[in-house]
DNA sequence: CGTGTTTGACCAGCGC
DNA sequence: GCGCTGGTCAAACACG
């Protein structure tokens, strides 16, 4: 399939609703390490993003719970252009809030059943909680995989079902990224394996599932385009690398030392893509943003400087 | 041959 | 219990 050809999205469905799509590079560094960090970004950075609209790209970022895991999404439009309403807008409103969820991941209570408070519908306080995934499941696949390995995968399958009572399954907390773009699988200094494709409901465009090649890294993403928005990427990533980006090994990034789960956006917000029928949302009502203009606080200077070390690097 | 993609099948969770 | 959906597996395949 060529270049062109995934560009265009033709979607030749097969019989199980897939489409046959491949991945693509993307020619900049994008922060798919979650401890990239847009708040080391300067103010006039923000403003005059180099980079990505050079490759008509745009990032958004918006931050959401889903049930017990804690979905986060920064809300950082490099282009300050009606975008990321969308990744904002999920945050307060059902609609959209519901299509991020999908695309991040699922609905659930959280997005069904917003808080009684907009604030409330986003959580920032427990950024460096890494949640565990749910072991019965991970145990399930690797006796899964082990009875591959063995031969006998119904066997271990079956003996997987017997799993212990009150589990409830956990997720790695996720990030998801709404980018404009033309091309679906956006360079982000990793390498990933695709292992899977479905059709997702109600919307013409797949979703696929890459997982981090690196041994031991069950950092996992998903890509889809948004239906509402067939320009726009959403990138949803689950779990923490705990290796430097191979792209970066040569680079200044590989000099920084890993970060937790970076910590959230909570005021990295952009008056002109909050939803006009939330005007006591956060993001209207923080006194250190300001009407006119996306704010860094200073207490969030310190995240994801591997973002600015992998992206600037290759546009400035 | 190593690496990555494709894709049919399978499983878990959830709502009804 | 059943059907739907999201997520994953893994064999087959493609490619450099």
């Amino acid at each position: 399939m060529s270049d062109e050809d995934k560009i265009n999205y033709s979607h030749p469905y097969d019989r199980d609703h897939r489409n046959v799509m491949g991945s693509e590079g993307f020619p900049f560094s994008f922060p798919t390490d979650l401890n990239f960090d847009p708040f080391t970004y300067s103010h006039h950075q923000l403003q005059n993003p180099t980079g990505l609209d050079h490759h008509h790209s745009q990032m958004s970022f918006t931050s959401f719970l889903h049930g017990d895991a804690e979905y986060n999404t920064l809300s950082a439009a490099f282009d300050l252009s009606c975008l990321s309403s969308e990744a904002v807008h999920a945050v307060n409103n059902s609609s959209s809030n519901k299509n991020l969820l999908e695309a991040a991941g699922t609905t659930n209570s959280a997005s069904e059943n917003p808080p009684a408070t907009p604030n409330s519908s986003v959580s920032f306080s427990s950024s460096e909680a890494v949640i565990e995934e749910d072991s019965s499941s991970k145990n399930r696949r690797d006796l899964q995989r082990k009875g591959c390995e063995d031969g006998d995968v119904m066997k271990s399958t079956k003996l997987s079902k017997v799993k212990k009572k009150g589990e409830k399954k956990q997720r790695e907390p996720r990030v998801a990224f709404m980018t404009k773009s033309d091309v679906d699988n956006l360079e982000d200094g990793y390498r990933w394996r695709k292992y899977g494709q479905k059709a997702v409901k109600n919307s013409p465009f797949p979703r696929s599932y890459y997982r981090c090649t690196s041994q031991k890294c069950n950092v996992k993403k998903r890509i889809e385009r948004s239906f509402q928005d067939p320009s726009t990427v959403i990138t949803t990533y689950e779990g923490q690398h705990n290796h430097h980006s191979p792209a970066t090994l040569r680079g200044s990034a590989a000099m920084l030392p890993p970060l937790p789960f970076p910590r959230l956006a909570q005021n990295f917000l952009f008056p002109n893509t909050c939803p006009q029928n939330h005007p006591n949302s956060s993001y209207y009502s923080h006194p250190n943003i300001s009407p006119e203009q996306p704010q860094i606080l200073p207490d969030q200077s310190s995240l994801f400087p591997n973002m600015v070390s992998s992206f600037l690097h290759k546009h400035i």
